[in-house]
RNA sequence: GGAGAGAUGGCCGAGAGGCCGAAGGCGCUCCCCUGCUAAGGGAGUACACCUCAAAAGGGUGUCGAGGGUUCGAAUCCCUCUCUCUCCGCCA
């Protein structure tokens, strides 16, 4: 949510921002419902006093042990002028309210014009695109190749399409680089490792800014209770911040999760259908970051490289993008996509997302430290993929096939892996 | 799943229709005092919003959440959520 004084005192800037976005504000209609807003709110405001004052009236004459009946008479008319200003506030107030959380965040300055992925900026590129001396396989041929250990057709028939199930030291490699991801995180870059409910109410989503406007992307429960499955651990990862003051001395707060995430793919139609790529549930390593607003930035371009770590000890080649401002997601002020290198594909394939927020998902969550002044200050959250684990084994899979087929387990994985070099071997 | 108890400020805890944004204590900040420390004395110490160019000032809301009764609700009524205790069941 993008702050409310914002709107009031520079609206004609915000607008200017959001229309980098691609996203036309209404600047007319919010003028209006704001002066609106503004006469609504004095006059049920100004009433109420008179009530209060007129009820305190009557409390001390009451005490006196004078007859009160004259002024409640003269109160009579108050509740109901008052109510009615009071609606007509309420009114005027949840339109503002709906409008406001329908507002994605203003672009950092730094971000690029653009309007779809065209518009992204290359600005690293690690490592050579892997060539092979034949024609390299994809990840599907591979995995089905050893000895039919990632099955479609068995997650086909236990779930639907878009899951699967991976069997063997397949299944075991997808686990090691899991603990690899999370060893590293927090042993070498000092997250501490969290573990977090996979399902989640309303309020959290709503936090994190994936409700109310994206709620066909998720899965919700059908019970008694309005649970959804976490799209990624970013939602109840940030959520612990959530009505929270923190301590200055506290910050940075680095968290990371390993959750599986839960994606509807409404609307991704005919996309990825073909693989590991776009799965209803995959899981991945999360790193969260909460942090003072003077550290936004920095500390995006940590995180960011905290993921790219996890590529290079892996040996994947991968090049970061710079997303522009309308190809940035619904909250994000600046986000930096690293992308893997997938020789069946012969492209680069998104793998993690790192954003800062600045204050949007913390004014939703009224997240706060305490300044220096003892006054309480919104603070910045950050987040991003470290790695999207199911995409890192499709990643080694292609990149490390040989020419019969065999794939070779890089070496931070071995151990892991009891030493094994190769899967199937 | 059954029975019961509870939710008040940073924390503990009083409060039972008006004098309550809320006693008292702890903690914290500032000041005084004792050579340092310990002890002691004094003052202050919630958050959000509106109004105002801003500050000052004024106003509104908030005692788990939402609704109701009333001129007036932390206090009475209803619904919900969460926590705790006991019983049952369970990885």
């Amino acid at each position: 949510m993008l702050d409310p004084r914002l709107l009031r005192t520079d609206l004609n800037a915000v607008a200017s921002g959001l229309a980098r976005r691609g996203f036309i504000l209404d600047v007319s209609h919010i003028e209006r419902l704001e002066s609106e807003r503004k006469e609504a709110q004095i006059e049920a405001e100004r009433l109420q006093a008179e009530r209060n004052s007129r009820s305190k009236a009557i409390g001390q004459a009451k005490a006196r042990g004078e007859d009160v009946q004259p002024l409640l008479d003269e109160v009579a008319s108050l509740g109901a002028r008052m109510d009615a200003a009071k609606a007509r506030f309420g009114a005027i107030a949840e339109q503002l309210d709906a409008l406001m959380l329908q507002l994605p965040n203003i672009p950092h300055e730094s971000v690029p014009d653009g309007a779809d992925e065209t518009g992204n900026a290359e600005i690293k590129r690690w490592g050579e695109p892997t060539r092979f001396g034949f024609e390299p396989k994809d990840h599907v041929t591979l995995g089905e190749g050893l000895n039919g250990n990632m099955d479609f057709a068995a997650g086909a028939k236990l779930a639907g399409s878009r899951f699967v199930v991976l069997k063997g030291d397949l299944a075991r490699m997808h686990r090691a680089l899991t603990q690899f991801m999370l060893n590293l995180h927090t042993g070498e870059h000092g997250y501490q490792e969290v573990y977090v409910p996979y399902m989640v109410n309303a309020d959290s989503l709503r936090g994190t800014g994936q409700l109310p406007k994206f709620e066909e992307d998720l899965f919700r429960l059908d019970g008694e209770s309005p649970y959804y499955l976490i799209p990624t651990a970013e939602v109840p990862v940030t959520n612990l911040v959530r009505d929270e003051i923190l301590d200055l001395a506290g910050l940075p707060l680095k968290m990371v999760a390993h959750t599986p995430c839960f994606r509807s793919e409404a609307g991704s139609g005919g996309r990825d259908v073909r693989g590991m790529i776009r799965q209803h549930q995959f899981e991945k390593v999360e790193l969260v970051q909460i942090v003072h607003p003077d550290h936004s930035f920095a500390a995006l371009e940590e995180l960011t490289g905290h993921a790219e770590t996890v590529l290079e000890r892996l040996g994947l080649p991968y090049r970061r993008m710079l997303l522009c401002a309308g190809d940035m997601g619904f909250g994000a002020a600046k986000t930096y996509d690293l992308e893997v290198w997938l020789p069946a594909q012969d492209t680069y394939r998104e793998i993690s997302s790192c954003s800062s927020f600045e204050a949007f998902q913390a004014r939703r969550l009224q997240a706060r430290f305490r300044n220096p002044e003892g006054k309480p200050e919104l603070a910045h959250t950050l987040n991003g993929s470290g790695l999207a684990v199911g995409r890192t084994l499709v990643a080694v899979l292609e990149n490390f096939q040989d020419e019969g087929g065999r794939i070779a387990i890089p070496e931070v994985l071995r151990p892991y892996m009891g030493g094994q070099t190769h899967l199937g071997a």
